[in-house]
DNA sequence: CTCCGAAGATACACTCATTATGATTTCGGA
DNA sequence: TCCGAAATCATAATGAGTGTATCTTCGGAG
């Protein structure tokens, strides 16, 4: 059978999860992303540090911004799925509009954290190699979608996915992410 | 005075970098970059693991591929020191044909290198941020000589640099170089 | 209901990169 | 000749990440 409820197992599993990733989280925001040590987190939610790693085989920057899959998935039917008359850009661009820094309503924590990425080296070069991490994902379906495939494609691809790091630390994100999606357009008629 | 010839201490100075990298370029070669410890390198070169870090500290991937202080200068300098009646993104492309994989005539050994960086996750990464890295620098040298600051600029700044990653790759990098300004041209006419 | 196998969790030991420390050598210039 | 700075060194420590063997616990087959 494939849909009874979750199950004791798979809730527990879920719950060190869970309890990994907010332990993560409340202590990178406490003391930063560099003054914690993955021994600690481990602690902090009562497991061992190898049941870390199984859950989080990314290390220590998963434990926040966990890995791309929901991520490409979501971008990939954000193009695919659009609605009609909307063009493969302005999907795109409206797909970035709701996620991290450009949401305008979020609630503080997820700013906190949002915050938390951009002023650490580490995690910003981590959440742009989450989406540049796509880059093949959305290479294909832009190719689908447009009845191209070339090199073209693969760079307006990397084009979109360098948006995100490029605007979420500019002061008014949302304006920067509409400014990139203005010369993407210039560039790419018809996309 | 100023103009004195090296000198010992420095000849000795850059012979043990010299021995270091040649040394870890050959063990990279010859069992690929993962395969080797930083001790084996220093042993190679026969100089201890402190040594090499004081030599290289932007770690293991540095002793191929340097770090990026020459390359910023002569980017910016491409730029700044552009033939009369040249753009911007004319002197840039230029620059970088120049460049790792899009330079026609290059010896076999600059060659396997290119192809090992190529193959090697971690230090087509590292070739990356290398690139990136460049991008305060010439965000600012386009400013000026454009006369125009704003967002636009960095965002021309990141998109050029992010070329040699992509077309590097390509079948024909140095065609794939030619196509990726046929839109930055494209996006930023008068640049 | 019982029992077996797999999944999850664990402890432990290990490799490796990178940093810190303090000693020691070796030039270069006063 | 001698002093200080720079280069090198050995050594130890930290911290991330991996591998392995063991133990526990749940789910389903019989």
């Amino acid at each position: 059978m494939e849909r009874t409820e979750p199950g004791r197992r798979e809730r527990k599993k879920a719950a060190t999860r869970q309890a990994l990733s907010s332990a993560a989280r409340e202590l990178f925001l406490e003391r930063g992303f560099d003054n914690v040590t993955v021994a600690e987190i481990a602690d902090a939610a009562d497991t061992a540090v190898s049941t870390l790693f199984a859950h989080f085989p990314g290390g220590k920057e998963a434990l926040i911004l966990g890995h791309g899959d929901e991520r490409e998935a979501a971008l990939a039917a954000a193009v695919r799925d659009r609605a009609e008359g909307t063009s493969i850009l302005e999907a795109l661009r409206d797909f970035l509009a709701t996620r991290g820094p450009f949401d305008p309503n979020r609630d503080p924590q997820a700013r906190r954290v949002a915050d938390l990425v951009v002023a650490t080296p580490a995690l910003r070069a981590y959440a742009r190699t989450l989406w540049t991490g796509c880059e093949d994902a959305l290479t294909k379906v832009i190719a689908e979608e447009s009845g191209q495939d070339d090199f073209s494609v693969r760079l307006l691809a990397r084009y979109v996915l360098e948006v995100p790091d490029l605007a979420g630390v500019e002061a008014d994100p949302a304006a920067a992410l509409d400014a990139a999606f203005v010369f993407l357009r210039r560039g790419w008629p018809g996309f």
